[in-house]
DNA sequence: TTAATTCCTACCTATTGACTCGGCTTTCTA
DNA sequence: TAGAAAGCCGAGTCAATAGGTAGGAATTAA
């Protein structure tokens, strides 16, 4: 029941872009070696992000990326599934599964997974990222880098 | 974020064994044929819920297990913690943890993960094996087969 | 034109999940 | 008291996945 690092890692990554991207892009080099996180690795995660709408990029010299809705817009829970995929602890209860378990209506474990996965989404869908942008700013306001995520 | 079959399987022989082994002990090989479990692999599973204290065995012929309590003071927590491990999504806020993360203070996502913890906790230790076994019988008023757990 | 940057695809390696197996020990029962 | 029926224990296997590397093509600002 971890998470992975592709999660955790893209939640750094798009934190450090709400953080140092208000105004023109980032390049990902500068994200990975603040974030302490592997260029090659990173740039497969924020290839994902970006195809699903939450990061734009430009590319050539002086390119970059940048959040594609303001922070107050995107959620925790929004990066997670897009990276981990649903955050249901089964697949028979994943929101996009395409094959309906035939022993549904008979199981008594399934009710279990269904509150749990509820659970885990109410969680992450009530924080967005300006919410941890404003208790990252509330835990530095005197520090100048960000390396604690 | 997904559950292991050592959880789900673990699950799947305690209810097993709190609906057929009110008196007595209930071999594997029976609980792996009725729950569609290798035998060989229920019985690693099982040694830890032995070793955790929340089943007895009795060795030799006309042995087996049974549970150590009765259902209703059994959680769904106590089995899934024994067999994953703590159900946190990353190992910072594990209960158990050895080593304090030395960036606690400042870290942004640690009150995500441990919101995400304590909810799951929250789920599962407030269902007991005998809340699953009376959903059981409601569900189940007239067959006589339990495949579906 | 060139340097900086993203984009894309393929590859690698260690770890882990999910078993499988063989042999030993214990205990009931005929 | 022998033998069958169980649990106990440790090792081995095999495929999938996580996590990371690498190379080169395409794009763009200066």
């Amino acid at each position: 029941m971890k998470l992975s690092t592709k999660g955790r890692y893209g939640l750094k990554a798009m934190l450090d872009l709400a953080i140092h991207g208000q105004n023109g892009h980032i390049a990902l080099n500068s994200i990975a070696e603040r974030q302490h996180i592997s260029e090659y690795y990173l740039e497969q995660l924020i290839a994902i992000l970006r195809k699903a709408g939450l990061v734009e990029s430009m590319r050539g010299a002086q390119g970059g990326y940048m959040l594609a809705k303001p922070p107050q817009e995107i959620t925790v829970g929004d990066i997670l599934r897009t990276l981990e995929g649903s955050l249901a602890p089964v697949d028979c209860v994943m929101e996009d599964k395409k094959i309906e378990c035939l022993q549904a209506d008979y199981c008594v474990t399934k009710s279990i997974w269904l509150k749990i996965r509820d659970s885990i989404n109410k969680v992450v869908d009530n924080i967005t990222l300006q919410d941890l942008v404003d208790d990252y700013k509330q835990a530095y306001a005197q520090a100048t880098d960000m390396y604690y995520i």
